[in-house]
RNA sequence: GGUGGGGUGGCCGAGUGGCUAAAGGCAGCAGACUGUAAAUCUGCCGGGCUAACGCUCUACGUAGGUUCGAAUCCUACCCCCACCA
C-alpha cells in the first residue's frame, strides 16, 4: 500500500517535470520560429539584390540576385513560352550559358493551367529548370493577339486562341497565376500598343499600365504577406510604356518610379513596329532618369545589333523569340550578319554555321549537313540551329559585359556592329 | 488480236474551241521573322531580252488537217494502262 503510494507521488512529480518540459520546449518552439522568420526575411532580402560593378559610358555590368541563383548582367534571357525553350532540352539551354529563361502567364493559363504546373512541383520542376525564371504577364498577347481580345478598364478578354473559350484575365489574375507558377520575377499587366500608335492611344496604354501596376503590386503585396509561396520568393517589375512619344515614355518612368522602389524596371511596347531610330531614342531618353541601382530589362529585344545598341544605352537585360523562331525558320546569326541555312550554297559547305562559335552546332555539324536537315525537314536541324542562335546572343552578352568591365566595351562595340551590319546577309 | 481508258511544264495533276505560257500540289530558288496563335509566312518558278511594264521564241505523245483561232475537234501513227480473247 505504501509502495502503491509512493509510486504515485513519484509519478505525479514526473508529470509536472514533464509538462514543465514541455513548456519549454514550445517556448523554445517560438523562439526558433521567430528566429526562422527573420532568418527568411533576410534571406528574402539579399534574393532580390543589383549589384552595379562597372559603367561605361551608359553601359552597365552587374549581377543581379534572384531566388534561383545569380545573373550576371547584361545578359540574353530565352523565351520558354509553355515552359520550354522551343525544341530544346533544359541542359541544352543551360549549356549555352543562358542564367535565367522566360515562361508566359497567358499560355501557361490556357495550358497546362498554373494549378497544374502548382500541382507538378511550381515551374522550376515542371519544366526541369533550377535557375531564375522570369514570367511575362501575357501583356503582350493583349497587343499580339489584338484580333481575338477586348480590352477594357478592368481586364482583358481573350478569346482563346486555343478552343474559342472566353477567358478574363485582370491585373490582378494575371498576378496571381504568377504567383502559383512559383516564378522568380513576375511582370506587371501592361498595355502593350503598336509601335505607330497616335500619341492618345500610347497615352491610354500608358495611363492605363500605370493603374494596373497598382492593382498588380497591391495584390502581390498581399500574396506575398498573407501566405509565403512555399517554393521560392517572388519580386513584382513593372513596365515603362508610352509608345514613341518621349513625353509619355518620362511620364510612365516617373509614375513607375514613384511608386516604388522596385527590384527591376522594365521597358516595353518597343520592337513592336515602330523604326529602329526611334526604338534607340526611346531608350536615349530614359537612359538618363532610370534609377540607377535597378536592373533594367527591355523586352522583347532582339536581335543581335539591338542587343548591343541597347547595352550601349543602360539596358541589362533582353528577352527575344527571335533566335529560337530564326532558328527553326532556317536564319542563322553570325559575327559577319546572318545566313540563310536553307541556301543552295551551303550544300556542299563542309564549314560550321559560324567558324567562332564554340557551340554544340558549330563545334560537331557542318553547314552542307545543317542544310541537308532543314531540306528533309528533319527536328535536329532546327533544333541545332536554334541552339546556336541562344548561344550566339548569350556570348554576346557576356562579351559585352567582359568589355564593360576591363573598359573596352564603347570601341569594341562599335567595331562589332560595323562588321555585323556592315557585310549585310549572307555571311 | 479485240474493246475501253489515257499520254499536259522537273514530278503529280486540272483543263475538252478564244478569258491558256496553261489551275492546284510537290520539288527547286529567294526573302521575312524582335515580351512566340509561327518546324511559319511571302515572293519567284518554260527559254531569251528587261530594273519593271512588256516584247519575243518554244510548248499539252508524233505528223498532218479543220477553223479567223486548237492542249481542247478530225485523220494516221507511236507509246502506256485495264479488261476480254
Amino acid at each position: 500500500m505504501v509502495i502503491l503510494s509512493e509510486a504515485f507521488v513519484i509519478l505525479s512529480e514526473a508529470f509536472v517535470i514533464l509538462s514543465e518540459a514541455f513548456v519549454i520546449l514550445s517556448e523554445a518552439f517560438v523562439i526558433l520560429s521567430e528566429a526562422f522568420v527573420i532568418l527568411s526575411e533576410a534571406k528574402d532580402r539579399r534574393v532580390f539584390e543589383f549589384r552595379l560593378e562597372a559603367e561605361r559610358g551608359l553601359a552597365r555590368a552587374g549581377t543581379l540576385t534572384l531566388p534561383h541563383g545569380n545573373i550576371q548582367t547584361p545578359a540574353f534571357m530565352p523565351v520558354g513560352t509553355h515552359g520550354v525553350v522551343r525544341g530544346l532540352h533544359p541542359a541544352e539551354v543551360r549549356r549555352t550559358g543562358a542564367q535565367i529563361v522566360l515562361g508566359n502567364t497567358y499560355h501557361l493559363h490556357l495550358r497546362p493551367g498554373e494549378e497544374t504546373v502548382a500541382a507538378l512541383g511550381g515551374i522550376h520542376r515542371f519544366m526541369h529548370w533550377d535557375r531564375p525564371i522570369l514570367t511575362d504577364s501575357g501583356g503582350f498577347q493583349v497587343f499580339s493577339l489584338a484580333g481575338l481580345r477586348e480590352i477594357t478598364e478592368e481586364g482583358v478578354t481573350f478569346r482563346s486562341h486555343v478552343d474559342g473559350s472566353l477567358r478574363h484575365i485582370t491585373p490582378e489574375k494575371a498576378t496571381e497565376i504568377q504567383w502559383t507558377l512559383g516564378s522568380d520575377v513576375a511582370m506587371q499587366f501592361d498595355h502593350v500598343v503598336p509601335g505607330q500608335a497616335p500619341w492618345a492611344l500610347a497615352e491610354e496604354g500608358m495611363e492605363r499600365s500605370l493603374r494596373w501596376l497598382d492593382r498588380c503590386a497591391r495584390r502581390h503585396a498581399a500574396l506575398t504577406s498573407s501566405r509565403p509561396h512555399v517554393l521560392t520568393s517572388q519580386t513584382l517589375w513593372p513596365i515603362v510604356q508610352g509608345g514613341t512619344h518621349p513625353d509619355l515614355r518620362k511620364r510612365s518612368l516617373e509614375g513607375i518610379v514613384e511608386r516604388g522602389p522596385w527590384t527591376g524596371i522594365a521597358i516595353g511596347g518597343l520592337s513592336v513596329g515602330e523604326a529602329k531610330p526611334v526604338m534607340y531614342q526611346v531608350l536615349d531618353d530614359l537612359a538618363p532618369i532610370l534609377p540607377a541601382g535597378v536592373p533594367r530589362y527591355l523586352m522583347g529585344v532582339g536581335f543581335p545589333a539591338d542587343l548591343l545598341e541597347g547595352i550601349a544605352r543602360g539596358v541589362d537585360l533582353f528577352d527575344c523569340v527571335a533566335a529560337t523562331r530564326n532558328g527553326r525558320h532556317g536564319t542563322a546569326w553570325l559575327p559577319t550578319g546572318r545566313l540563310n541555312v536553307r541556301g543552295a550554297k551551303n550544300r556542299t559547305s563542309e564549314g560550321p554555321l559560324d567558324p567562332e562559335c564554340d557551340c554544340e552546332t558549330c563545334t560537331t555539324f557542318s553547314r552542307g549537313y545543317l542544310r541537308h536537315l532543314f531540306v528533309v525537314e528533319e527536328i535536329l536541324g532546327l533544333r541545332l540551329v536554334s541552339l546556336h542562335n541562344i548561344h550566339f546572343l548569350v556570348r554576346l552578352g557576356e562579351e559585352a559585359r567582359r568589355r564593360i568591365l576591363d573598359g573596352s566595351f564603347d570601341s569594341w562595340q562599335r567595331e562589332w556592329l560595323a562588321r555585323h551590319n556592315g557585310n549585310g546577309d549572307n555571311a
